[in-house]
DNA sequence: CGTCTCACG
DNA sequence: ACGTACGTGAGACGC
């Protein structure tokens, strides 16, 4: 037989764990499912990792326990476990029913009890024996026999606890963790120990005098005199400490190893729990597709020709491609829908159909469709126009909620409770395996899409309008689909032979910089693999990590900052990766997306953020280098796309703290920008208590990265980050700052309030996000949640302004009969291309425009400048 | 396919 | 005590 293995469960804290580290996910009905989910990972890791032949997990029983007997304070002043976990207790235990683990439970002792006495049982029997939990006190049962593996972030990773792993961490025995407790003792549950004792005096004690005891006979030797004290004073906590921290060895338990022998799960029952908590991930790893929804059968006829009857005067339209990117992706059928009918046609019906495409292009007939921008895109790219687009269910859905995740038909109807209509991955199919359907297939699949968005426009009208977003909705986003359609189809003259002869210039420094690398490390190693780097930097050469990712160390750009007086190779490196990301993102990633027509088009997703702001993506233009001038002679290759022409670019000037002036009504912020002061010169001269005249620079990067930090929901931890100071040091900057603006002090303490109590913030133009995690009991999940209620408000109401611009912009073009077209946004920025001799008038009307988007209590601020390349703008 | 790193506002 | 700045997209690596 197999040698024997057993694994025991702390089953509390491993819930514990998995519920904090997991946002909180729900079911179909409402029931939270966050930790058993967590749970069913960390379970799934263990068994596949462990391979156990015998399995416990081990509960707390009821309230109290012999602990009790001994310190009635024993865990108090814990928080009382959240509902929202409590709930999912019976489906825990109902999982592992499923998978036919024994579990088990007694009275007045707690899980650790029944985990120590097995383990002991298990030592004796020189079995192995494995424990799993988040409760570092385990690590007293580590044995030659038994292993503890503590979970650490995340819920599948784990610190494995060896007696050698103990003893080099800590430099103790497994025996005197508990030693180590007692004289630290553990306010998680509320464990005295001595006062001013922690983990490093204690460690300290220990590897001096070896046990409490002897810590105790040896008092007269230990000199410092507030340690010696302390340690008089609370000589019998110390003591009481480590008896609370002892797990019992010898629990009355009723099992032993016998009573566990684990055979695997019973798969129809975790089947069934698997679709009753809408595990849909897990199923599919089973094998099991997730429980369709039931598809009522609709009718999807099938069309080779138009008659004209059929084209109502308001109908749904969906376009279907196989590939998301509708600037190349080929129409594989067309579909149309009302209340009476829904019809597939194949795309060379609709383009040899006059009747289609004079309906098409005629604005008084209504257009319902999901992604009005791919629909017109892709026609177009065919030649054909449509007009009167008038519902865009994409657009739709994303400002009733922009959190939302999937862009596709299926997902969003979903939200709105509407099933009828399949995710395209059942029916292409995904990765290599993606491929056109048989033809019956594709025609329903194409239909039901084009139906559902009729069927769902009424509704999420309704929801607009309810939620005062139809303006929003109809007259912003609506209409600047159009002109991101157009700039996409526009697209970016970008110089072919200047990119590439930048690229053969980087290659040459890169080659240089990486023999100089090999040479100092004296290996050849893949510079760009950070787990080699590491290995390089950290153990060959013995510099001093300073932080430590998931997988090892970091090797990120601020760690070797702080490096670089240390060993010459850092600088190089540094180069190195700087150059080497240039010339792969930028150098040979652009050229590949460089088109026969000369032109980069880019897509703008303009459902995608959270805050209202577009993102740009195949290729992203949204983030070419500007900041350092080695990259920024990238922009040298972007350049008009006719002759005698010039790029122009305008540039909102401090968009969001004129925004957050506006909001706040911060009167001295208010001040400052009507005045038009150097903004961060000015915050920094309240902040030191100078004139604005005796500001330095230093006091002004200061200042500037205060001002970052209020815009992002400031923590004095970030803000020590960023400016490389002590988190003291960032609470002082931060506290004078906001004794200095009070107004702003007050809106951020509203706003949070504000979205504690309605459940979402809004922008100026009503977008709204939801944070329900505001109201987590988990510490990290609810600031972050804090923070992005101070920062949505801001940089969403600024998406909104200059989406607003666009608008106006557009509009005035064409009202002043100009060629000059927009190519480009890029967050409080707008660049267009112009011929020379309208230059002159964009100088004018486009600062105008842009400043005139929107009325605030502040001035708007457009600085322009133009030029032969995006390089060269002045 | 997740992680790390780094480009932008 | 907790471990973070807000919002993105893309390339390289290594499983």
């Amino acid at each position: 037989m197999a040698k024997k293995k057993i694994v025991l469960l702390d089953g509390n804290s491993l819930a514990y764990r998995a519920f904090f580290a997991l946002p909180l996910l729900t079911n179909d009905q409402g029931i939270h499912t966050n930790a058993v989910y967590g749970f069913t990972m960390m379970l799934q890791n263990i068994l596949e990792e462990e391979k156990p032949t015998h399995m416990l997990v081990a509960w707390d029983a009821g309230k109290t326990t012999f602990r009790h007997k001994t310190y009635d304070e024993y865990k108090g002043g814990r928080q009382k476990t959240p509902s929202e976990l409590s709930e999912q207790f019976p489906y825990l235990r109902k999982l592992l029913e499923a998978y036919q683990i024994p579990q088990y439970e007694l009275d007045q002792y707690e899980a650790d009890d029944i985990i120590g006495t097995l383990s002991h049982q298990g030592d004796e029997e020189k079995a192995e024996v494995v424990i799993i939990s988040g409760d570092k006190d385990l690590t007293q049962l580590t044995s030659d026999y038994t292993t503890v593996r503590i979970t650490r972030r995340g819920i599948t990773d784990t610190e494995e606890y060896t007696p050698a792993h103990v003893l080099e961490k800590y430099g103790i025995e497994p025996h005197q963790i508990i030693d180590m407790k007692g004289l630290m003792g553990d306010s998680s549950d509320n464990i005295p120990g001595v006062p001013g004792v922690g983990e490093k005096t204690a460690l300290k004690l220990l590897k001096e005098y070896g046990s409490i005891e002897k810590v105790y006979q040896s008092l007269d030797k230990i000199t410092a005199k507030k340690l010696n004290e302390n340690l008089t004073n609370h000589k019998e906590d110390a003591f009481m400490s480590r008896d609370l921290a002892t797990i019992v060895l010898d629990a009355p338990i009723t099992i032993d190893m016998t009573d566990l022998p684990y055979n695997g799960p019973n798969m129809d029952d975790v089947i069934k729990i698997y679709e009753e908590l809408k595990f849909n991930t897990l199923l599919e790893k089973l094998g099991q597709s997730p429980a369709e929804e039931e598809q009522e059968d609709i009718d999807v006829t099938l069309l080779a020709e138009v008659d004209e009857t059929l084209l109502s005067d308001e109908m749904a339209l969906h376009i279907e491609m196989m590939d998301d990117n509708y600037l190349w992706a080929d129409i594989v059928g067309v579909s149309v829908a009302d209340d009476g009918q829904t019809l597939f046609f194949p795309f060379e019906v609709v383009q040899n159909s006059a009747v289609f495409l004079d309906w098409l292009k005629d604005d008084s007939k209504k257009k319902v469709c999901t992604d009005s921008k791919a629909t017109r895109a892709s026609l177009a790219r065919h030649g054909i126009d449509i007009n009167g687009i008038d519902f865009d269910l994409l657009l739709g859905s994303y400002i009733v909620n922009p959190s939302t995740s999937s862009p596709e038909v299926a997902a969003i109807a979903k939200q709105f409770g509407y099933t009828n209509v399949q995710a395209d991955e059942a029916v292409y199919g995904k990765g290599a395996k993606k491929a056109l359907p048989e033809q019956e297939l594709l025609v329903g699949h194409t239909g039901r899409k084009a139906l559902a968005v009729w069927k769902l426009r009424s509704k999420v009208e309704e929801e607009l309008k309810e939620n005062q977003q139809f303006d929003l909705y109809h007259e912003l986003e609506l209409p600047l689909a159009l002109i991101l359609g157009e700039m996409e189809s526009t697209g970016v003259a970008v110089d072919k032979e200047a990119l590439s002869k930048i690229g053969t210039e980087l290659s040459a420094r890169i080659e240089g910089l990486q023999s100089l690398i090999y040479e100092l490390a004296g290996e050849k190693f893949n510079i760009n693999s950070p787990k080699q780097l590491g290995v390089i930097l950290f153990e060959k050469i013995g510099l001093t990590p300073i932080k430590k990712t998931k997988t090892g160390y970091s090797t990120a750009a601020d760690v070797l900052e702080k490096l670089e007086s240390e060993h010459e190779i850092i600088s190089h490196i540094l180069l190195y990766r700087q150059l080497a990301k240039l010339n792969s993102t930028y150098i040979e990633g652009l050229l590949k997306e460089i088109h026969d027509d000369g032109k980069i088009h880019t897509r703008f997703q303009q459902a995608l953020t959270t805050t209202g702001r577009l993102s740009s993506i195949n290729p992203n233009l949204q983030n070419i280098p500007v900041r350092l001038d080695e990259g920024r002679k990238i922009r040298a290759a972007f350049v008009p796309s006719e002759e005698g022409w010039s790029l122009f670019a305008a540039d909102y000037s401090q968009i969001e703290l004129r925004v957050l002036a506006h909001m706040s009504e911060d009167e001295k912020l208010v001040q400052a920008f009507k005045d038009d002061e150097d903004i961060h010169r000015s915050t920094a001269a309240d902040v030191f208590g100078v004139t604005t005249e005796e500001v330095t620079a230093e006091m002004r990067d200061a200042a500037k990265a205060v001002n970052f930090g209020i815009i992002y929901g400031i923590s004095d931890y970030g803000l020590s980050q960023n400016l490389n100071i002590t988190r003291k040091k960032a609470k002082e900057f931060i506290d004078t700052y906001l004794t200095s603006f009070p107004g702003v002090k007050k809106y951020m303490k509203d706003i949070v309030e504000k979205a504690k109590e309605e459940g979402y913030v809004t922008t100026l133009m009503n977008r709204r996000r939801y944070l329900p995690e505001i109201k987590s009991s988990n510490f990290n999940v609810r600031s972050f949640a804090e923070r992005t209620a101070m920062n949505t408000p801001i940089q969403g109401s600024a998406a909104d302004i200059i989406k607003q611009a666009m608008i106006d912009m557009d509009a005035r073009l064409k009202e002043e009969g100009l060629q000059s077209r927009l190519l480009l946004q890029v967050h409080d920025e707008l660049i267009f291309e112009a011929p020379a001799d309208e230059i002159e008038k964009l100088e004018k009307i486009v600062p105008e425009v842009m400043e005139s988007a929107i009325a605030l209590n502040v001035p708007l601020k457009v600085e322009s400048s133009h030029g032969k390349s995006w390089y060269d703008m002045e």
